[in-house]
RNA sequence: GGAGAGAUGGCUGAGCGGUUGAAAGCACCGGUCUUGAAAACCGGCAAGCCUUUGCGGGCUUCGUGGGUUCGAAUCCCACUCUCUCCGCCA
């Protein structure tokens, strides 16, 4: 969440400009309407009208009751001033709902605006405009036709989509055989990496969160449609470890030293992929259940974009290890999340596609998750404010997008799949993945 | 699912409807003492909001939401969560 306090300054900052003047200005470029700003201002200062005009009202109650309070103490007749109050509380209390609704009024238009853009973010009009920051790794040049996973999947009898649509709907897969090992092979991998190598600490959250959990990292209340709701009740299905991981220090105030916190977790994401109809409708790429291993990170503001790079490179380790084909994007304004401040995508090459596709997004959100879930930390010194923390995360990597990454690149002319060297000790030495008999 | 107990500051834990934003202890910060440290002693130590150039002033907050009252941490109702016992269950 933006602060509100921050777009009511007048000050400007060091490039000359209000706070205010720079989200009017991000808002545009990520091609909403900046007068929100205008009105967001308005319905703050009503707001601050309501609430002082009550907060009058309620000190002077607070005055009387103290001296009924002593007349009391003292034997003394406090009829007079009792009569005098009677009805007050209700004014009182009519009052303080009317600067409660402006409140709410104010935090309702707060909760669905975006987070102002880091000045390193390329200024575009769609995802044309993100800015390649490296290449890494050179598509293999194969010396037959490539064909996709789905192909080589089906062939091998170790992709099922068919049976996934019979006894679920379409958007989910049964993985079989070598798919199934390999997919669980890849989690086991990348978790050990990033615990072993990159020191973040593992964790297996919940996969299931509340409303307020999915409030607090900016799904709610804007995008209530991409996830998938138990019926009756408040559970949400993940659509990412980021929401319970983010939350797990919600209302929390940490201390200075321990910062930053890393954690690595695991699980299934569901996306509803409402809207996503006509995308992708085939294979693995867009599923309403994919397997993900997360990095998350809180961190101290004054390193948080040091981290951020750290972030990514971390994800890029997997791929590398995997000897996966990749380039690294960083997103342009209006490409760029809800809740992020600056986002770098990896996106890994995939023959079958002949393109690059996304299979990790590295997001530094800087102070607006933390806004929302209140997560402070308890800066040193002896008269210091908590403050916010900054929350940062990113897929390392998304498993099922890997997996795909997999059989695509290392695909052999008959239709069998290379291990990649990284992954033979997690699959028993296995080498190569041919036809499933029978 | 049934029965009971509970939820107070960073933590532990007191708290007759009216100087209780909240005792005490621990932790933390500053000081005295000490060659240094520890101990001891002294002092400080919640967050958010409104207002103020500043000093300061005011309001809210004792799980959440309502209610009673001039006044609620304290009384009433509902909900949530935690713990114990029974049942069920991987």
């Amino acid at each position: 969440m933006i602060d509100i306090k921050s777009l009511e300054k007048t000050e400007a900052g060091a490039n000359g400009k209000t706070y205010a003047q720079e989200y009017r200005e991000c808002l545009v470029h990520r091609g909403q309407d900046p007068s929100t700003v205008d009105r967001l201002l308005e319905i703050n200062k009503e707001r601050k009208a309501l609430i002082t005009h009550a907060e009058q009202a309620r000190a002077e109650q607070n005055r009387v009751s103290q001296e009924i309070a002593k007349l009391k103490r003292n034997k003394e007749d406090a009829t007079q001033l009792l009569e005098q109050m009677q009805g007050l509380s209700s004014q009182i209390k009519k009052m303080a709902e009317d600067a409660d609704k402006k409140e709410l009024e104010l935090n309702e238009v707060l909760s669905r605006l975006p987070n102002k853009c880091h000045a390193s973010v390329p200024v575009g009009k769609s995802e044309e405009d993100n800015v390649e920051v490296r290449r890494v790794g050179t598509p293999a040049k194969l010396p037959f036709a490539a064909k996709d996973h789905i192909a080589l999947g089906e062939a091998l009898g170790i992709i099922d989509f068919e049976r996934a649509g019979k006894v679920t709907g379409a958007r989910f897969t049964f993985l079989r055989g070598a798919a199934s090992a390999l997919e669980r092979a890849l989690i086991q991998f990348m978790m050990d990496c990033h615990t072993q190598e990159h020191g973040y600490e593992e964790m297996i959250p919940p996969f299931a969160v509340n409303s307020k959990s999915l409030f607090g990292t900016g799904q709610f209340p804007k995008f209530r449609e991409d996830v998938f709701n138990l019926a009756g009740t408040d559970y949400f299905m993940v659509p990412t470890a980021e929401v319970p991981v983010t939350n797990y220090f919600a209302g929390e105030i940490l201390a200075e030293e321990e910062l930053p916190v890393k954690f690595a977790a695991y699980t299934p994401c569901f996306r509803s992929e409402a809207g996503n109809y006509g995308k992708d409708t085939k294979g693995l790429i867009r599923q309403h259940q994919f397997n993900k291993v997360e990095l998350m990170v809180f961190a101290h503001p004054d390193q948080s974009y040091e981290i951020h790079e750290q972030l990514t490179g971390h994800a890029e380790t997997i791929l590398k290890k995997l000897e996966l084909p990749y380039r690294v994007m960083a997103l342009c304004t209006k490409d760029i999340g809800f809740g992020a401040a600056k986002c770098y995508d990896i996106e890994v090459w995939l023959p079958g596609q002949q393109s690059y596709r996304e299979i990790s997004s590295c997001s530094n959100f800087e102070d607006f998750q933390a806004r929302r879930a209140d997560i402070r930390f308890r800066p040193a010194g002896p008269k210091a404010k908590p403050q916010y923390v900054h929350t940062l995360n990113g897929s390392g990597l998304a498993v099922g997008r890997t997996l795909i990454a997999i059989i695509e690149n290392y695909q052999n002319q008959d239709g069998s799949i290379t291990v990649p060297a990284a992954l033979q000790p997690y699959l028993h030495g296995r080498k190569r993945i041919e036809a499933r008999k029978v």
